[in-house]
RNA sequence: GCCCUCGUAGUUCAAUGGACAGAAUAGAACCCUUCUAAGGUUUAGAUGUUGGUUCGAUUCCAACCGAGGGCACCA
């Protein structure tokens, strides 16, 4: 609808508008839409921008889009639509209301997300790159991509090294996750171990060690089990598996022709580094002194590796934005030696999950796990729900799709890229701006339309009630939320707008029966919740959110 | 030391340079003989400091104060 005013506002004052914007004012006395004059024109018109207004109005007046349009202030016009216009859209609601076809020419792309380490613990941060880039992989799929989910997993590297040390020097018994912080706090403190650790390391790469070998299978085979059980939890499924031991040759083979075209330099100790300075950005190490390739050369691996698998438009990374600046200088080299999926690669980063008490840290212990995260939260549901009349299988899918619906919204409810301070009774919450107070609506409606089909209420536009409500407005503009969040790589847009959907139906629920025989408008009003749930559960499923029938 | 983010109600978060800065939560007062009260209605409360650009700044720029992250062999 904003693109339909931009358009007929661009008809009348002529082609070459510079950018302006049509905005949905926040006082419901503003009209439905509304633009600034001033925008219009640019600075330096030297007209009055209300005359200017007045004329633009004139013209457009008799557009049956509107029921009127009013100049007000020093130049902004107001757009109040009419009725009909949300009628007709109300009607055209189904489970494909709100698809844009954004991605013609470009439909390939694969996303990688979640990344949890072997040998390490998936803790909240994993669970916070998954909500993110699950729903970014959901919206891209829904508005037309074909999207490849990726989840790229380290296996070698100097955390292995630390794990295996932990578990052959501390106790054969530990935990993989306390045998890693274990060897990691070693190698921080005491010299002599953390050669060991190196040594260990080398070792591994050799495959050279029985016992280390066994211990390696082992504790990947362990890890991986664990993760998939995490996966399914979270109804995540991807498409590839990638390792770093995958990548790691052609990355090092990379950086190697790197350094004979001038790319890569030699540094000291026989590393080979990327100056980044001349790119105003920081000098990086992409293969060590032993002559093993790091974190960023299995990067640029990875990317050929992905291509190779996929031959993509677009290749998007979540990470934590710790990771910032490190992919700048990445990319940077990347561009250098592989141009071609340099200029598809993208970065997108969110914030930090930390503990009011500081940064969460693995190396030290001091970590939440993803899934006692989950199993704290299911608890908490499942007392909420034990004086209910539900079968097993019921109260399970609540219990599940509750909990996964809470943590996931609390991450997506805020913009991306900032940190989230995570505390446990405030950030998993059940009321208000929460997941739960979204599956509620919509089970709400739900509710409302099997008693519509008990009673035989069939539903129908024919007789519309007198005045349209803020409900019918707030529909229409589910397609405006999900290009949003698709444009700014942000789903909290669709949360956003969710949150207040769900306020808006919730009000309209305490406001009006809606199932009522002796009502001539009741028809409509089932209609109206029909469209309701359908956008409620399309939005919700764009953040992978489930919606539940009962609760 | 250098670089990058970020400072908004008591708290957790919103706000594409525009019309009185929105929610939620905690606080106060109401609403279940009506489709699930995980709900609804009413009420009080905020832009770190100092300048600048602009008709107009939470938004852009500068400085300062404060928080977080990063900066050659972790990922």
């Amino acid at each position: 609808m904003k693109l339909k005013i931009k358009k007929i506002i661009e008809a009348v004052v002529g082609k070459d508008v510079p950018n302006f914007s049509v905005e949905i004012p926040g006082d419901k006395n503003n009209g439905d839409y509304s633009t600034n004059v001033a925008l219009i024109l640019g600075k330096q018109s030297g007209k009055n921008p209300r005359e200017i207004a007045e004329s633009i109005k004139e013209k457009i007046e008799k557009n049956s889009l509107f029921e009127k349009i009013e100049v007000a202030g020093p130049g902004f016009i107001n757009f109040f639509v009419a009725d009909k216009v949300f009628i007709d859209i109300l009607k055209s609601v189904d489970k494909n209301y709100g698809r844009a076809e954004s991605f013609k020419k470009s439909r390939r792309i694969i996303i990688d997300y979640t990344d949890p380490n072997p040998f390490k613990e998936f803790h909240i941060g994993h669970l916070m790159s998954n909500a993110i880039g699950e729903s970014l992989s959901r919206i891209f799929e829904f508005q037309g991509g074909e999207v490849k989910r990726a989840c790229y997993q380290g296996d070698v590297g100097m955390h292995v090294a630390k794990a295996i040390w932990g578990k052959i020097n501390g106790a054969e018994n530990l935990e993989w996750g306390t045998a890693y912080a274990y060897g990691a706090k070693m190698f921080e403190e005491n010299e002599e171990k953390k050669k060991e650790i190196i040594e260990l390391n080398k070792k591994i790469f050799e495959k050279s060690d029985a016992k280390i070998n066994r211990l390696y299978d082992e504790g990947k085979k362990l890890s991986l089990k664990h993760f998939s059980e995490i996966y399914n939890k979270l109804d995540t499924k991807f498409d590839y598996f990638i390792f770093e031991s995958q990548v790691m040759e052609i990355g090092k083979k990379i950086v190697e022709a790197g350094l004979k075209n001038g790319v890569f330099e030699n540094g000291e100790n026989g590393a080979i580094i990327f100056k980044g300075e001349e790119f105003g950005l920081h000098t990086r190490v992409f293969i060590n002194s032993e002559g093993l390739p790091t974190y960023e050369a299995k990067d640029l691996g990875l990317a050929e590796v992905k291509y190779k698998k996929y031959k993509y438009d677009k290749s998007i990374v979540v990470t934590a934005n710790e990771q910032n600046d490190y992919f700048k200088v990445m990319l940077c080299a990347m561009d250098k030696v592989l141009p071609k999926l340099a200029e598809k690669t993208m970065h997108v980063s969110h914030g930090m999950l930390r503990l009011p008490e500081g940064k969460m840290s693995s190396r030290t212990g001091k970590v939440i796990t993803g899934e006692a995260l989950i199993e704290k939260v299911e608890e908490l549901v499942k007392e909420k729900i034990k004086d209910r009349n539900l079968s097993e299988n019921e109260s399970k899918e609540i219990i599940e799709g509750v909990a996964i619906g809470a943590i996931r919204y609390s991450v997506l409810k805020q913009s991306a890229g900032s940190d989230i301070i995570y505390d446990f009774d405030k950030s998993i919450s059940f009321e208000g701006d929460s997941g739960p107070y979204l599956q509620y609506a919509y089970t709400r409606a739900q509710s409302v339309l099997r008693k519509a089909k008990e009673e035989g209420i069939k539903l129908s536009f024919r007789k519309v009630t007198d005045k349209i409500t803020q409900l019918e407005k707030i529909i229409s503009r589910f397609p405006e939320a999900i290009l949003r969040a698709e444009q700014n790589y942000e789903p909290h847009f669709i949360s956003l707008y969710l949150a207040e959907l769900a306020g808006i139906f919730n009000t309209y629920y305490a406001e009006n029966k809606i199932v009522d025989k002796a009502d001539e408008f009741s028809p409509y009003r089932v209609a109206l919740a029909n469209a309701f749930s359908l956008v409620m559960k399309n939005g919700l499923w764009l953040l992978g959110i489930k919606t539940l029938e009962k609760m």
